[in-house]
DNA sequence: TCAATTTGTGTAATGAGTACAAAGATATAC
DNA sequence: GTATATCTTTGTACTCATTACACAAATTGA
């Protein structure tokens, strides 16, 4: 049984060439919207992939975020983080927990990038910190 | 003549006690408004005050920013950068050099936090990515 | 088949940031 | 002023994410 069809075709829709690791990062990604690091994603596939390298992992993210596959994070300061959902949404970092969540529904304004500028703007990211609803007892 | 003034008062109104380093350190954030690393403070300060060790440097940051005095930008995946401005502004960082250029006059309501969320939002974080305009040419 | 190219792997190196203990400076008590 | 406690600074060693690199494996395609 596949269960990586999707991440599959998703791969060659960014003409990125499916092979064994990339398409059980992807996988991983898809089935795991939680921002992941390369150390975590490594250590989800890692068991079942035991000749599977770090070095693989980040080269993969490499190329996933230079296809426009996946978006790249800077909202960590410790590690870089992976969103395969590139569509245009916000994120909280929990400064107790540092679990990454998404905010969605926000005014599509907040998107818009600015144009009386001297610069050539690419994109945007919007990223709010505080505490997440599970530490907020702690 | 005291050119550090300015930083020692603002130091006092943050209850962060004015030593030599910690004076010159906001000395250089406060004339230098280019959101610099720890290694550029470090590096700019050490010939005229041959023994700062670079952990002072750290742990300075840490505190001007436990403290409110300064704000800790993560933008850049490499280094933590600081801003003394922490009035609310965005910032837009240059994918070719790495400089990272404020951007003010920004919508107010870019700069509310949302409140249908889960979370208890502190504070938000607006980063635009692209080419600079010294970068354009090359 | 076989050579060229792409992809993956393991190890070593890099470099930002932290931990820690000792030294120096500052404040408080007598 | 001197002693004592506290705060601050310093240097060194360490951690750990990321990168560099050389070789191995897999894929391509003539
Ligand atoms: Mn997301
Ligand atoms: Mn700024
Ligand atoms: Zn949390
Ligand atoms: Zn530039």
């Amino acid at each position: 049984m596949h269960t990586s069809l999707e991440s599959h075709q998703y791969l060659r829709q960014h003409s990125i060439k499916p092979s064994v690791q990339r398409t059980a990062v992807m996988d991983y990604l898809m089935k795991n919207r939680t921002h992941p690091t390369v150390d975590e994603i490594y250590s989800a596939l890692s068991p079942s992939m035991p000749t599977l390298s770090k070095t693989t992992v980040y080269n993969t993210m490499d190329i996933f975020v230079e296809k426009g596959a996946v978006r790249a994070l800077v909202i960590d300061e410790k590690n870089s983080r992976y969103d395969v959902d590139v569509s245009a949404h916000a994120h909280f970092i929990c400064k107790s927990c540092g679990k990454v969540f998404d905010i969605f529904n926000l005014k599509p304004v907040l998107f818009q990038l600015p144009k009386d500028t001297p610069f050539k703007i690419d994109s945007v990211e919007i990223s709010y910190s505080g505490i997440c609803d599970s530490c907020k007892g702690n």
